[in-house]
DNA sequence: TGCTATATAAGAGCGTTTCTTATATACTTC
DNA sequence: GAAGTATATAAGAAACGCTCTTATATAGCA
């Protein structure tokens, strides 16, 4: 794979991002110094990244895909509040026994942990707003 | 909420498809008694649904958003070839801790696992391909 | 230098989801 | 039972994300 100078970009800016970008927000970011980069360039390219095995795609419910450059073995917070995604490492997560009736059945490649619920953030904006006595 | 036949049909086309459907399946499922049901009423129904607590919104890497009737704690099986989604059922899962770090910045209402891989059909296709000494 | 393979930009096209508006249906009140 | 009100639906338009097509540009190679 060749490199170019947009593919440089794309993926520094999947890194520098950190939230978990969609291929909008990372074309946007970019804009800032390559304003001619088309949209359709960088889902190519993260699509490619993606076979590459060089980032992940994250599992959610519908609206726009997001990427992952995090490679090491990690799991996912997801706020349903204000839709962020945040990492974490669970050596548990990464040892749970697999149910025997789903290794007959099924060659698991990847396992991935997912929580739902509501992040520090989201949390003291509902107690800064909710609680005043 | 109101119960319409709309609604009704839809909520049975969910029951029956079994395979974690999409809103276009279960229109197209439900054509069949119903034809003059529009997409925007099924998608609109699965949401109100989704919102009651009815039916879970299954996690994926993009695509159309998919359904579940399964309201059991359960975890899913996705197969890389052929996009099927199994449900799963294990205590282990279940039960697994939930990193101290990890509980002093995020409340965790949901939990679920998601391995990747292959399944039975895929696998003995491939088999029934490529064995041939 | 010329040739070949790969990459990109721009626009078109497609599928999914949501929005808008008018009509239809069920429930409530009198 | 009739009129009024709130909710639900259908149809089409629109928005959005993603992919495809085609022409152009670029890098690597002979």
């Amino acid at each position: 794979m060749r490199i170019t100078p947009q593919r440089s970009a794309i993926y520094k800016a999947v890194l520098e991002h950190g939230d978990h970008p969609t291929a909008s927000e990372i074309h946007k970011w970019i804009a800032r110094d390559m304003p001619h980069v088309s949209i359709d360039t960088v889902n190519r390219t993260l699509h490619s990244f993606h076979d590459m095995g060089l980032l992940n795609i994250v599992e959610g419910e519908g609206g726009p895909r997001r990427f992952d450059p995090n490679t090491r073995s990690h799991h996912h917070l997801h706020c349903d509040r204000c839709g962020k995604i945040i990492d974490f490492y669970s050596d548990a997560a990464d040892n749970m026994p697999i149910p025997p009736e789903v290794q007959n059945d099924f060659i698991v490649e990847r396992k991935r942990i997912v929580l739902s619920g509501i992040c520090r953030e989201c949390m003291n904006a509902n107690d800064a707003s909710g609680s005043g006595t």
